[in-house]
RNA sequence: GGUCCGGUAGUGUAGCGGUUAGCAUAUCUGCCUGUCACGCAGAAGGUCGCGGGUUCAAAUCCCGUCCGGACCGCCA
């Protein structure tokens, strides 16, 4: 028999016969009266078999996951028995055939969220049959739909770029690929079409998006995979406020179509610095305020010397905190760079516990600035601007988590963070370093400031997409010039042998005629983690990899042959 | 590389110096004609992650190790 329908399509077939195919979700045996629910994508519907009927042996040696069809006629259920939805209806079976036998699950599908993860990974398949799981991939695809579909009718060409490409020595290690045509040669995975796509601006396609595989060896997170999907996007002839202004209307437009949300327009924007001065964080969660206090200049020369001497005091307020949480916030903030977080609890007009010994003069002022309520609390890190502010950003978060701060807020936030820094000193290579990366466009007004000591102030035109916390899209405009890109590289500290080693193909498409250009990439993954709720990017990806970037059900990465080895010219170590 | 949390029947958990290692669910058998987390009765199922140590005695305490997760570093 063939399939009649969808289960989640039967309500149009009542009083009819049709023949349904799917998985055994749960199977009720009342001695002689037996219920299937029977599952597929679409929804779960109840057969029932009568002891008589052809369809009742078959029925009888079904079991939880076999691959089953019934056919029979769909009916209301009993009036008493009717259930919302699907509920309503079952089907009366008159065949019924075991498709597949199923081996015992070894977890209870509708338990799978309580299920540890390492199990449902390893039989990510089975995990996959749970509804939760194939609509957060159908949510998946209907995404990437209504990008495709917007950014079609915006003219944007999709061009695929290469897997196998050049390893280049900067930014995230590369997964390397070993050449056998070229023995002791490597390709690189891509760690992003970056080259590629201005490229295809240098030779005049205008628009292009792709949805690209990108490839990093850095260590995972709950929101980072070795291979991940980013929404690669370029275009030509722009600025910066051309490209915010098509993302935000794609982004309302995927919001709109898939989940019925209207996001704000504009987006709100906030520079690099205002959004770490505020809530510590390139990337802050806005559903909440709790914005920083600046509080440095109340006790600048005053007695305690750990806050005295410090360039930045910042004071967050907080709710009530037992001393077991202050202490708990203290290890966040410990472990995020800060030497250690100062409290005062506010009692009346002044404070007790904490530092409060040092704040008598200053308590009023404090009170009024950071409006701290009765009883509740302050807390303070102070130090190196960044440092400081970073650290407290941990805390910021760490409070939200135990006091559920976004609660009352928006279901989603989506910010510009804007103007971040061209260039980065790091301190452990003693060298200056793009933030972004070596093609990025300074602001134009701010190019005198090369080779100066001030050229950690140059702005870059750069700019990333901040949802709930979540960095899910950044970019920039691109050098076009080539005397900006030679002071850009000047400034890394690159030679001009050694840029062109490193770039000389590029630098050469530079020259040969390259419109004004910039794009951004979104990161696909996280971007539908946070459309649907999920907490890690792991459930929004069909077969993840896990914490040690191994994929548990296939087992990868796996020793392979001695021959294969040998065929590629290479030798292991160990 | 580091910090923290965890690892006990298939699954989820209790037990935290002396238990026949308990409970739920899944599985199997029997009974059961309106269930829908069906019910009832019974059975089987455990190298308490692994190794070492302390102890008369270790699932329980200690050390190491492996595995899983969160985070810091790292991720242009």
């Amino acid at each position: 028999m063939k399939r009649t329908a969808y289960i989640c399509d039967i309500a149009s077939y009542l009083d009819q016969t049709i023949t349904l195919q799917g998985w055994v979700s749960r199977r009720r045996d009342l001695g002689g009266l037996i219920f299937i629910d029977l599952r597929d994508r679409s929804g779960t519907v109840q057969v029932q078999i009568e002891p008589g009927s052809a369809a009742f042996a078959e029925a009888d040696r079904m079991r939880s996951e076999y691959v089953a069809e019934f056919t029979g006629q769909l009916q209301q259920r009993p009036e008493g028995q009717r259930k919302e939805g699907l509920g309503q209806y079952e089907l009366l079976a008159t065949a019924a055939r075991v498709l597949s036998a199923a081996t015992t699950p070894p977890f209870e599908l509708n338990k799978g969220s309580e299920v540890a993860e390492d199990i449902r990974l390893k039989y990510r398949y089975l995990d996959l049959r749970r509804p939760e799981m194939f609509e957060k991939l159908w949510l998946r695809s209907k995404v990437s739909a209504a990008m495709t579909a917007f950014l079609d009718a915006e003219g944007f060409v999709n061009v695929e770029t290469p897997m196998l490409t050049r390893s280049t020595p900067e930014g995230a290690r590369d997964f390397l690929v070993p050449s056998r045509l070229n023995p002791g040669e490597f390709y690189a995975l891509p760690q992003s079409p970056q080259l590629f796509k201005q490229l295809l601006m240098i030779a005049g396609f205008d628009r292009y998006y792709q949805l690209a595989r990108c490839f990093r060896d850095e260590d995972l997170r709950a929101d980072r995979q070795p291979d991940f999907t980013q929404l690669d996007m370029e275009m030509s002839f722009v600025d910066q406020e051309d490209v915010l202004d098509l993302n935000e209307r794609l982004m309302r437009h995927i919001f709109r179509t898939v989940l019925n949300v209207e996001l704000p327009q504009p987006f709100s924007r906030l520079s690099y610095v205002e959004a770490l001065d505020k809530y510590g964080s390139d990337k802050p969660d806005l559903r909440f305020e709790s914005a920083f206090v600046e509080v440095s200049d109340l006790f600048a020369g005053g007695e305690f010397a750990a806050f005295s001497q410090a360039k930045t005091v910042k004071a967050l307020a907080a709710g009530e905190l037992t001393r077991k949480q202050i202490d708990e916030l203290e290890r966040v903030a410990k472990q995020n760079g800060a030497g250690g977080l100062a409290w005062l609890r506010r009692e009346g007009e002044g404070f007790t516990g904490g530092i409060s010994k040092f704040v008598g003069s200053v308590a009023a002022e404090l009170i009024a600035r950071t409006g701290v309520a009765e009883k509740g609390t302050l807390l303070f890190v102070a130090g190196e601007w960044k440092k400081s502010v970073t650290a407290l950003g941990a805390v910021r978060l760490a409070l939200r988590d135990l006091f559920d701060l976004t609660a009352g807020g928006p279901k989603f936030h989506i910010s510009w963070v804007v103007d971040f820094p061209q260039l980065e000193y790091d301190e452990e290579q003693a060298r200056w370093t793009y933030m972004h990366h070596p093609f990025t466009a300074p602001h134009p007004e701010d190019l005198a400031l090369f080779g100066t000591e001030r050229q950690g102030e140059i702005r870059a035109q750069a700019y990333d997409l901040v949802l709930n916390g979540f960095e899910v899209g950044g970019g920039s405009i691109r050098i076009h010039d080539a005397d900006v890109q030679t002071k850009m590289f000047a400034a890394l500290g690159f030679t001009e042998a050694e840029a062109r080693a490193q770039f000389g193909f590029f630098l050469d498409a530079l020259a040969s005629g390259t419109p004004p250009h910039g794009g951004v990439a979104w990161g696909f993954d996280r971007l539908i983690m946070v459309m649907s709720g999920a907490s890690s990017i792991r459930e929004v990806i069909a077969f993840p990899k896990n914490n040690r970037g191994a994929d548990l059900m296939a087992q990868a990465p796996a020793p392979v042959d001695a021959a294969q080895l040998a065929e590629l010219g290479i030798q292991t170590l160990n």
